[in-house]
DNA sequence: GTCTATAGAAAGATAGAC
DNA sequence: GTCTATCTTTCTATAGAC
């Protein structure tokens, strides 16, 4: 067998980090499985022995694209949650997550693409968007019985910032907006 | 002539007003010409006699969406501007404004849409995300100096809240997060 | 498992009749 | 101005060689 388990699970792997990066950055319809695969150093014909369709792959994607959110991990060495967090939102809410990031937030890159989509997609943005509004709400200050809602609330201005952001067309805006949504944050993650 | 400049004029502002409701719900490659001039009572024949592309589309409907945005006009008479904006929060962060309206926000709708766009698009939807966060700072109480910042950020929860919950697959948290949003806007109007 | 080649469908845009 | 019919391109998905 010329090709082992390793191999193939290497190859479905860097078409799931090439999907993420194109689907985010350009919509699901305007990526083809071509460009998909080919980003991936393969050609189109080799697509379906890992994946059924490209819906599927869509799917698959934003479950993959979780597990690498720095928010999702516990903080480093000697960091308090407090501190945690104001980086995160610091990463977060900044030009490098706007234009550079590789893999950057699908909740905010793929909102309304989303919504446009299956059941299936939609049931795994709920799940991560869960995740993402309790763990905002495991690190803030505050009233335990507040945090909840407050951590939803936060988490729709942090992805709302960044997505209309990637919708502009001036700069300036966009430095102002990430600057506006930053203070809002700070005041939303100390405690009342 | 058989066909007066009204007769044109009438059939233009249909088939603006099909490709608005059409684009928001279901996003731009998933609507075709087709269904646009269906929806608007003709056959894609007429189409070109009236925009040089679905492109051409998109950007006109985005501008002609704004006009019909509720905030964009004064308070009625008697209306007081905090109680004009309460209502305004009401009804934006509303399951009518994400299930059924006719004219829902293009802002909220097309954000990661627009954002796949080319410039003429993104710079319609930056003129009128900043005549939006604008119109909010005027509403709201507080310091002066303060207010175009909050305006903005105010202006990214509600975008943001209003995207999110299309892309949710579960009713419960889509009350969840627009009550929470609420919520946050409430104390972000209130002077501080 | 990956490749090249191709089938088949969808949809944007155009042509010409009325 | 609006219609039907058609051209043309694009892209998903499949077939078969290596």
């Amino acid at each position: 067998m010329p090709y082992s388990k390793q191999h193939k699970s290497q190859s479905r792997e860097r078409i799931l980090a090439s999907a993420i990066a194109l689907f985010s950055r350009h919509g699901y319809d305007n990526v083809t499985l071509d460009a998909v695969m080919a980003h991936a150093g393969m050609t189109r014909g080799a697509f379906y022995n890992h994946f059924d369709s490209k819906q599927k792959l869509y799917a698959e994607g934003m479950k993959s694209a979780v597990s690498k959110n720095p928010i999702s991990h516990d903080a480093p060495e000697g960091i308090d949650a407090s501190e945690h967090l104001q980086r995160f939102l610091n990463g977060y809410l900044s030009q490098a997550h706007l234009h550079e990031s590789d893999t950057p937030c699908p909740m905010a890159f793929m909102v309304t693409d989303v919504a446009n989509h299956e059941p299936e997609v939609r049931e795994t943005y709920t799940h991560i968007f869960k995740g993402f509004s309790e763990r905002l709400a495991t690190l803030m200050e505050g009233d335990d019985a507040d945090r909840p809602q407050r951590g939803q609330a936060l988490a729709a201005l942090l992805i709302g910032g960044v997505a209309v952001c990637r919708a502009f067309n001036e700069p300036k805006l966009v430095e102002e907006v990430l600057a506006a949504c930053q203070a809002m944050a700070v005041t939303v993650i100390k405690a009342e």
